[in-house]
DNA sequence: TAGATTGTTAATCGATTAACAATC
DNA sequence: TAGATTGTTAATCGATTAACAATC
């Protein structure tokens, strides 16, 4: 319908990094009781133009009305949020732990069901009321349990065994903290996180900013 | 020297981003014994083409040779690794701890020297042999030691505050997990890291290829 | 030497911005 | 109604890719 660019089928890198944080704000402002959003005051809070914003909203099929409840259920929509997402945590280290522990996402629908450890130190453990299993079981609890994403927290070494057992037992998502670039595929999309490349990169802009204050 | 990118005060951020994944790949073909590097070889590894690698290596100014040691070299250059840096960390949740836990950057010359936290409880304990001050003492902190990056682990609700203080004592970058948008200036640099949003990006990218499923 | 790889310029492609008639 | 805001197309801008002579 005029709208070209609904006919590709993957909307591009950033335009799917820029919906989770106009979400994030739709939210805010809903919860700051405003009635009216408009693409000028979502561009300010979200640090872009109001161009940017409706020709987003536009790629992405447009949305009826700026009122912040449909803008919430229309990105909803889109962001698959509520669906029910069921996941399983594989590393009960420090970054596992913090992850279950975050109340962020419950309320959107996404629902941690297990931990899985190598360690068999954790055997009959909980975390969080979240059971802790021994990773030699995950196999087989994928088989038996309906699990939509994955989340790796073990070292590099392997992360890549575990994205062939979450394929084999029809995940749909990983979303991985292991320092490896884990590839999307048809099978199964993933979301690589590398929180030391994101220090590295903050770094980078430190030391630019300092190359060019002695320039000058 | 008819290098046009290199005139520019700041490189795009999807080159800030690869940057370290260049680093961690060359670094791990120097632990793999590789004796020759080639852009090839490292756009394979890194999911892009050769292209790429010749033109970003070119856009930041060129390195001398591709043996793995020159390249890591140069690469921690460009990135500020090892000039020691100094970071404390703001709350001392499972986030604040997994970050302390964090074995990957401390090589790299990432040092963590506290921790705060405005939990009382918390007052003289420590996290992995780094001690948790009160909050309250940050400002007094920040004036009396040389801190380069702080991490802030904290509620949104206090995380601009934070920044505040961050500024006047002088800090160069904010490493930041709270859920609100910081901004960069020019008094310091801010990389956002926003957890949940990548797992809602997550969720766009299988919501998105359900659709597509459903459509044809 | 021949083959492969780099450095650099030019061409292409895609994403952001501008513009403006239509709508609120 | 007038002013502001949207939806959509077109223009611009920047990033990726292609090309290829120079070098390894």
């Amino acid at each position: 319908m005029g709208n070209k660019a609904l006919d590709k089928k993957t909307l591009s890198d950033a335009l799917a990094r820029r919906l989770p944080a106009y979400y994030r704000h739709v939210c805010i402002m809903l919860a700051e009781g405003k009635q009216t959003v408009t693409s000028g005051e979502l561009a300010k809070r979200i640090g872009n133009t109001s161009a940017q914003v409706r020709q987003d909203f536009f790629t992405c099929g447009g949305v009826e009305n700026y009122h912040p409840d449909t803008l919430k259920e229309w990105l909803s929509g889109l962001l698959g949020i509520k669906k029910e997402h069921h996941m399983v945590v594989i590393g009960a280290g420090n970054l596992g732990r913090a992850i279950i522990s975050f109340k962020d996402f419950n309320s959107d629908g996404f629902f941690i069901d297990a931990v899985f450890d190598n360690n068999l130190m954790f055997d009959g453990m909980q975390i969080c009321g979240i059971p802790i299993l021994n990773v030699s079981s995950l196999e087989d609890y994928l088989e038996a349990n309906k699990v939509d994403i994955v989340v790796i927290t073990t070292p590099a070494s392997v992360a890549e065994e575990i994205l062939e057992k979450a394929i084999k037992g029809g995940v749909k998502g990983i979303w991985n903290f292991a320092p490896v670039d884990l590839r999307s595929s048809d099978k199964i999309e993933v979301q690589n996180v590398h929180l030391s490349d994101s220090l590295l990169t903050l770094s980078f802009r430190i030391n630019e900013k300092e190359f060019w204050k002695n320039e000058i």
